[in-house]
DNA sequence: TTTAACCTTCTAGTCACTGGAAGGTTTGCG
DNA sequence: CGCAAACCTTCCAGTGACTAGAAGGTTAAA
């Protein structure tokens, strides 16, 4: 084994490659300590091994799912924690999970509202609107 | 008539009770000018007419819509605006239609992974998981 | 050697508010 | 009349999760 197997480092560029990741991005996730800080080259320059790869993906696909960055944390140190109960990855996505079926079921109730509306009003050169009369209302 | 009728002016505190839109976000709206400057009395208060009350009401309507402030602005105007085109509204409205049917299509594409995902955890003291991963997986 | 493509930090903008500070005014009560 | 509570004013900062741009330093390839 080699002593100094600095071996393969990534510039912050390569690993916004291959992770899919822009390096705003990145250096925003350090800057708010989502991501552990990076040994820095004698240029300053951010040297990434290459498990960054694989937590940058994880946090990534842990967003595109809709986490929150703090549920993200949360799930990246239960990823990384070998001693990890999966009831407590569990919850988190449970609890997410509610939050989203919260969310679909308040935009199908405006969903509902506006395909009522769009089908009332006749949409031609005239102003009367039930468009606007539904969010004029006095309702009493 | 009174020559010098001012009537009942509301001040903001007024405005905000009988709106439900809180004073802080009054000024905002006024700030960003989606709603008009009222008159200012002597001592620098707003002092805002009864009219005040129904444009309120009209964009907090809008808002708890999901209408944006910039869509919100335009269907203001064109409420405002008596010789307006019902088509133009309709066009705004249904713009939002298909925003909020983008919306739930995502979330219910989500709803239906972690669904999947949560029935598949056990959810109990050991490490093992199904959903962290998915959120490891390296696809390909 | 030059120049393009990297890298660095810092600031500010996005959306739609919301909270707080610091100060002036008005209202109601004893 | 004095005082406190409840108004009102402006300005600044923070939210979430980035994203854009400026101003400058470094490196790799032609």
């Amino acid at each position: 084994m080699k002593t100094q197997d600095k071996g393969r480092r990534l510039t912050i560029g390569r690993l916004a490659e291959e992770s899919g990741v822009p390096t705003k991005t990145i250096r925003y996730y350090e800057e708010v300590g989502l991501l552990p800080q990076p040994v820095r080259g004698s240029n300053g320059y951010r040297r990434y091994e290459e498990s960054a790869v694989h937590m940058l993906r994880f946090v990534s696909r842990a967003r595109e799912m809709g986490f929150s960055m703090e549920e993200t944390r949360e799930l990246l140190a239960l990823w990384l924690d070998k001693g990890r109960k999966s009831a407590d990855v569990r919850a988190i996505a449970l609890r997410h999970l509610a939050t989203i079926t919260h969310k679909i079921s308040k935009l199908q109730g405006l969903q509902a509202t506006l395909q009522h509306l769009v089908r009332c009003c006749h949409g031609d050169d005239r102003p009367d609107c039930p468009i606007l009369e539904a969010l004029a209302e006095e309702e009493r």
